[in-house]
DNA sequence: GTAAACATGTAACAGGTTACATGATTGT
DNA sequence: ACAATCATGTAACCTGTTACATGTTTAC
């Protein structure tokens, strides 16, 4: 249920419409989870439903603007303090890496090469959008200079792994061909 | 459709039955992708329907045999060689701490200090299986200890990070503790 | 004999994805 | 007038989760 959460916790820091939140989810969320927009209107639907946020009459183009009520923030701190998060392992590049056995040598290096290139940029894109936070001194940016900071080292640390892992193939590899040296 | 390609994957590389892919799933593949029961029995059924696997007659306890067939070799190879995985970012972990501003900061504090414990044992959980696994110098090990590496660079990163996240905690504490100082 | 492990499957439900459908307002 | 952006919603489909249902073989 964290897309549930997720939505709620942006309605008790920022306020808004779904609109506004589909632009946070394109935005500064896009790199932690990923929504929809009929996912997320769906589930502001339910979350009023449930009491845990509130709506304004429909506005100019049918604009509603919802809040966190008083369950609906009680609710946030219940999840972020009593509860643990339990692992969901699923990484595709991971599961590609595992399997690379049935490709030959220099097309699994082929794929680890493009894993730390991507990874190369991402990490340098997140160190611009760290610079841009970093003048900011709000309480909402600190956390997520933490998330930004755990995204760098995150994109620096797969790029390392990757030119790394190919190092090692490249070692087995002359194994390989000049066997019983 | 990754499911799908970790299935065929699987049984590409070890042949086996339903039962023994679980195995697989429950312990080499736990923290890569995560399956249910129901999803592998389900799944290779459909990779039998449409010819990527062939199915033994049922033997003893009614198990089946499953191999990988050519068009199955094939289409694993186009996976691997010929697109490259999307980004379904999805981490709670994050989302929690992009929220942890509705806390009181000792509270969010032990979410962070919880977070670098639990990746300092799992970083260490991995060592010994890379230990293990070190003995070993098959084709298949290979790739796995690739996988088992970026496991343990993972938690030691991501313990790292907890640990510096929470001097940044303290150090905007003493900032608001003594403004204008 | 009985518990553990082997072995397969399905049904109900929840969550996520894609695509469609509709209309208002602003800027050029 | 027209395009871009604002704004909400739903339907069909696919994937994933939980739970149930069933039976066999091995080891003690």
């Amino acid at each position: 249920m964290s897309l549930r959460h997720a939505v709620l916790g942006l309605i008790a820091e920022f306020r808004g419409s779904g609109y506004d939140l589909m632009k946070v989810f394109g935005k500064t969320l896009s790199h932690v989870w990923v929504a929809t927009q009929g996912q997320v209107y769906t589930e502001l639907n339910k979350l009023a439903d449930d009491g845990l946020i509130a709506v304004s009459e429909p506005g100019p183009r049918g604009r509603k603007q919802y809040t966190a009520t008083d369950a609906g923030r009680a609710e946030l701190r219940h999840w972020l303090a009593e509860t643990r998060p339990v692992p969901h392992p699923r990484s595709e590049h991971l599961l590609r890496v595992y399997f690379l056995g049935s490709l030959p040598p220099d097309q699994a290096r082929d794929y680890l090469a493009w894993l730390g290139e991507t990874h190369t940029a991402q990490a340098e894109q997140l160190r611009q959008i760290s610079d841009e936070l970093a003048g900011l001194t709000s309480d909402t940016s600190r956390y997520s200079r933490l998330v930004v900071e755990y995204g760098i080292r995150n994109a620096a640390m797969t790029a390392e792994w990757a030119a790394w892992a190919i190092t090692q193939l490249g070692e087995t590899e002359q194994h390989r061909e000049n066997p019983g040296r």
